[in-house]
RNA sequence: GGUUCCGUAGCUCAGCUGGAUAGAGCAACAGCCUUCUAAGCUGUGGGUCACGCGUUCGAAUCGCGUCGGAAUCACCA
């Protein structure tokens, strides 16, 4: 039970006591303190004075009287107008700190039963990953995370987009225009290489409408088999995959399942006639599917072409069906841009039409573009950010602040490189999933991800300074111990207020597939030990047990910052 | 035009299930390394929470409207 739980259930039997009334638990409101009063939780008194028939701050002592006497974890309160503030026990939060420290899973929810599939990343097989993907990767595999630490059981999978007219434009322009190039030959990475291909297509697209009749006659081809056409589409996408599998092993992405467009997009066909039979769906005179949500505020849908061929929503139809059947899902989450917000709409509408329960356990987790001060990202005039590109940066860029900082003289090489990609994959990863996943967000390709203030860097530094001290405490042979009753200073409460309550915020962010609360709670929990840290000299400490009780303390907190920051799949370092 | 989302400090973002004087970081300025890692800490300045009306004891937060921005409404994916 949360504190504030507690103070609620508490002020449910004072207003008892003293009013003789009966209020639901709902009526006491209990927050945190602000910082400029007294006192560790507040409870605002307005919602009883109905019931109280008396002045808010008269209200506020009398149950602040009550609650000191008849609580002994309530210690002290004062009422200040409306609002009720009451300091609980040291020995209230010496527990609490005891109980965190016993439980090996802190953070870890307990099992919901529920398995859920995330799907994110679903690449095209036809350019290099981009900043906008590296979003989206990064949202994806860290909500599946906090899915699990949330109780969940969790599937990772994505979709390659491998197939279609744009893959065929590269495939095309490799023919007329590469000289059989590859990635061996020209000593590119395989995704770069055919982006290349994609980009030289434009040109000639440019220079000649007819190639796009060619590259039709291919996607014909393609369909038909033609052994030609699939051994060019089967060996580029190979070079693509490969260049892909470098990208995402760089960012620590893995996937439990990955389908291919080739082998789902003729998914649905009997979905449709399903909806055909049931009378949900409409054919019309020229052999086309719709679907008709007028009645929903929405437009007609088309599900099947006049010539019997599927569009992108009769695919995403059958592939859900397909999921929830052979997984058997509770619920189904698409990492996708809110470009696709009106085709997610539909497919739930539709799915829900043709009669599915679990329609209504689809989510969009519909995230914000990625722009840059110019506005969005366009390929075609090259002011797309590339993922590697990116990747590769950040590494330089904490290898220099590393290098002039020198306190990693007695690292190897082989160390230091794995902890310059730790600490640039940390500021780039943070950066992203810091901002509510909702919002488009910005990108400043001439400012460079910052490592100071609320960043990633710091939490990983904060995290270095407290294995530092660790590693001297047990150089002397000390360790953490908590002696039973032992009084904690102000700060040192607050600390433990913080780190008590994680796995509310891992319950919230959950419930709001937003891992930015876990990134802004770590930040702040990692500045408040920095401040305690400042004014509070840990090793030089003479009792005993007050040193022990305090890096008891600091390995809790470092252990809570790794779980927080594991959920945004960021690594923390034991020394940068 | 319809639908949806967004508008908080110079910049990037928190806060939004209504609560006290709206918070961080960056940038600027002033301090703190003979003290456990200065990628840190402390302080100063910086706000009509786009605007208006309403609901409420109380609104950045909820409702309606206006203005501004974005996305989307394909026999594309």
């Amino acid at each position: 039970m949360t504190p504030e739980k507690f103070i609620a259930s508490k002020a449910v039997e004072a207003v008892k006591a003293i009013y003789g009334a009966e209020l639901p638990e709902s009526m006491m409101q209990v927050g945190v303190t602000r910082k400029e009063f007294e006192g560790d939780y507040t409870l605002v008194v307005f919602p009883l004075l109905k019931t109280t028939h008396a002045a808010p701050a008269a209200t506020g002592t009398a149950i602040g009287e009550w609650l000191t006497a008849n609580c002994p974890e309530i210690s002290s309160f004062n009422a200040v107008q409306g609002f009720l503030n009451l300091s609980l026990s040291n020995l209230f939060w010496s527990e609490t700190f005891e109980g965190i420290t016993a439980d090996k899973d802190f953070g870890q929810l307990a099992p919901t039963g529920r398995r859920v599939m995330v799907e994110f990343s679903s690449p095209n097989t036809n350019k290099p990953l981009h900043l906008g993907h590296v979003r989206n990767n990064l949202l994806g595999s860290s909500v599946s995370d906090l899915l699990k630490a949330a109780g969940n059981e969790v599937i990772k999978t994505t979709l390659v987009n491998d197939r279609g007219v744009h893959i065929c434009k590269s495939m095309y322009a490799w023919q007329k225009r590469f000289d059989g190039a590859t990635p061996e030959s020209t000593g590119k990475k395989g995704d770069h290489l055919v982006g290349d291909c994609y980009v030289e297509f434009a040109k000639m697209e440019k220079e000649n409408p007819a190639v796009l009749d060619d590259v039709h006659e291919m996607l014909v081809k393609w369909e038909q088999g033609d052994p030609e056409v699939r051994s060019l589409w089967q060996m580029m996408n190979q070079w693509v995959f490969d260049g892909f599998d470098q990208t995402y092993k760089a960012l620590g992405i893995t996937f439990d399942k990955t389908y291919y467009e080739h082998d789902t997009y003729l998914l649905g066909k009997e979905l449709v006639q399903k909806g055909l039979d049931m009378g949900v769906f409409v054919k019309d005179p020229d052999g086309s599917v719709w679907c008709d949500l007028t009645a929903d505020g929405l437009d007609r849908k088309l599900l099947l072409r006049s010539d019997g061929t599927s569009v992108y929503m009769t695919q995403d139809l059958g592939t859900a069906e397909r999921r929830f059947a052979e997984y058997k899902l509770d619920s189904h989450i698409y990492v996708v841009g809110d470009e696709q917000n009106y085709h997610f709409q539909v497919l739930k509408l539709v799915l829900a039409k043709l009669g599915f329960e679990w329609a209504s356990q689809i989510y969009h987790l519909s995230y914000g573009m990625v722009e840059l001060p110019e506005g969005k990202m366009k390929s075609r005039e090259g002011t797309v950010v590339d993922a590697d590109d990116l990747i590769r940066k950040m590494y330089e860029e904490a290898k220099a602040t590393s290098e002039e900082s020198g306190k990693l003289a007695e690292l190897s090489e082989e160390e230091k490189d794995r902890l310059y990609h730790m600490i640039g994959l940390g500021a780039l990863k943070y950066f992203i999933l810091k901002v509510d996943p909702r919002k488009k967000m910005l990108f400043n390709p001439k400012e460079s991800i910052d490592f100071n203030g609320n960043t990633g860097p710091f939490i990983q530094y904060t995290h270095a300074r407290i294995c530092s001290i660790l590693r001297k405490a047990a150089a002397q042979g000390l360790e953490g111990c908590l002696k039973p009753g032992l009084e904690l200073s102000p700060k040192e409460i607050r600390l433990v207020k913080i780190i008590n309550i994680y796995p509310q915020k891992v319950a919230e962010a959950a419930e709001a597939f937003s891992p930015a609360l876990i990134a802004n709670y770590a930040y702040d929990l990692a500045k408040e030990f920095n401040q305690y840290y400042h004014e509070t000299q840990i090793l030089k400490e003479p009792d005993q047990d007050v040193l022990r009780m305090r890096l008891m303390l600091i390995s809790t907190l470092a252990s809570v910052l790794r779980k927080a920051m594991g959920i945004l799949g960021i690594e923390l370092p034991e020394r940068m």
